[in-house]
DNA sequence: ATTTTTCAAAATATCGATATTATCCAGTAT
DNA sequence: ATACTGGATAATATCGATATTTTGAAAAAT
């Protein structure tokens, strides 16, 4: 996350923080399709507010590879390619084996129930409620290698794991994922993870990761296709 | 780097381009401190520009982990600490070596003419010019890497490069590396790039960065005993 | 003495207006 | 027709001013 959040909530969010967040959600989303230029006088009037809290929104999602910046001609989505695509998947893999080896050398029981709640929750959300299920989803990935203590390497993970859910809005709800028994996997990786056995949680974690991405990989091609 | 380069040199930069450099500059050589409180008006008035491109350049710096924002409370340079530090040595090391071994299997001569060039315009510029060696120094590193088709695992490569060299402007011109022959060391890593030996080239490459890493962790564990 | 409250000074966040710069299309020349 | 040029239009980048918010210190209360 590029922005410090608050831990008051009574504290009502500034105009940047909440047009980041806006903004950003629009392009997870898709709402905002790749490529689009982003104009300020747009993205104003729909969020209520004057230009300086969008620039600052915009050029925090620069470093989220979410948006690009084209110097005195304003900004627009970041692009998307199966070239990326792969890659994100390919650096996500591996970025996210060392996170997880690095968590459970450190994983104590606090961390062993945030995890297992944030299972609960992700497994007991309808698939319906589509934006919400994702972010519990998030949480449970997030909570998984939360003990590792390398904060610039969550960071990238963070940002990664955010590069290929958009993927996954982009692919469309058509996502049925085939036969795969999702909740069974996440199971599986959470008990790999609670018994500490990084070789079986990594090997699951990354199959999970892999066939989600073949998945999409394969959607892609036939949609280029068309 | 956060900031899209202009190809085209005859255009001058903008404000916002100019700030953002100007203020990572001074950064990284620690003319602003760690931890240092940012203000609009002294940066303003410092660079003789309005707030806006002032704001706009600490927020691209936010994403580069060299300031940090706090909600309502404005922006400061990023602190440091022996934790960070070897954190950002290890995440190097780990990366690196993987941008290094892809780069090479796609090395072509043009890639190693590049890396020629700079290794023997680092080689030529006295050390007495610190900043000037500095850029040379990291263009060597770059190229070295420039043929990995990954342009995210690059960014991040790149990025932890500049926060290691803040470490190294902070531990002072009191560096005299000891006993190593630096100049022999790239040379070395060039040799091993060009002959496509990946294994040798990780080895000599990592070495390299350990030993500076060991060389400046006691110099930070000194200091901070005094 | 320590904590709490209050209030002024300082700094930030945001807005609206303006100066700059890019874009697009019509008109002209080839 | 096609390629270039000029100028109107739209969009961006930037500024200066204002509204909020935080900070720090003095006064009041425990």
């Amino acid at each position: 996350m590029a922005i410090q959040m608050h831990t008051d909530p009574s504290q009502e969010p500034s105009a940047t923080q909440r047009a980041y967040l806006a903004i950003r959600r629009m392009i997870l989303v898709g709402e905002l399709p790749p490529g689009e230029k982003l104009k300020i006088e747009k993205l104003r009037q729909a969020l209520d507010m004057g230009g300086s809290p969008i620039r600052e929104a915009l050029t925090l999602l620069v470093s989220d590879l979410l948006v690009e910046r084209l110097d005195q001609r304003g900004f627009r989505t970041a692009e998307i390619s199966p070239e990326n695509f792969s890659e994100i998947l390919r650096l996500r893999c591996q970025l996210e084996e060392m996170a997880l080896r690095e968590s459970l050398t450190h994983a104590d029981h606090v961390w062993e129930d945030k995890l297992v709640i944030s299972h609960h929750r992700m497994m007991r959300e309808p698939r319906s409620n589509v934006e919400r299920f994702e972010e519990l989803h998030k949480a449970f990935h997030v909570n998984l290698l939360s003990a590792c203590h390398s904060p610039v390497l969550l960071k990238f993970c963070n940002q990664l794991y955010d590069l290929n859910i958009r993927y996954r809005y982009l692919a469309g709800k058509a996502l049925n994922y085939s036969k795969r028994d999702i909740g069974k996997e996440h199971t599986d990786i959470m008990n790999a993870a609670v018994d500490r056995d990084a070789d079986t949680a990594c090997h699951l974690l990354l199959d999970h990761y892999r066939n989600t991405g073949a998945f999409l990989a394969k959607h892609f091609t036939i949609e280029a296709a068309e």
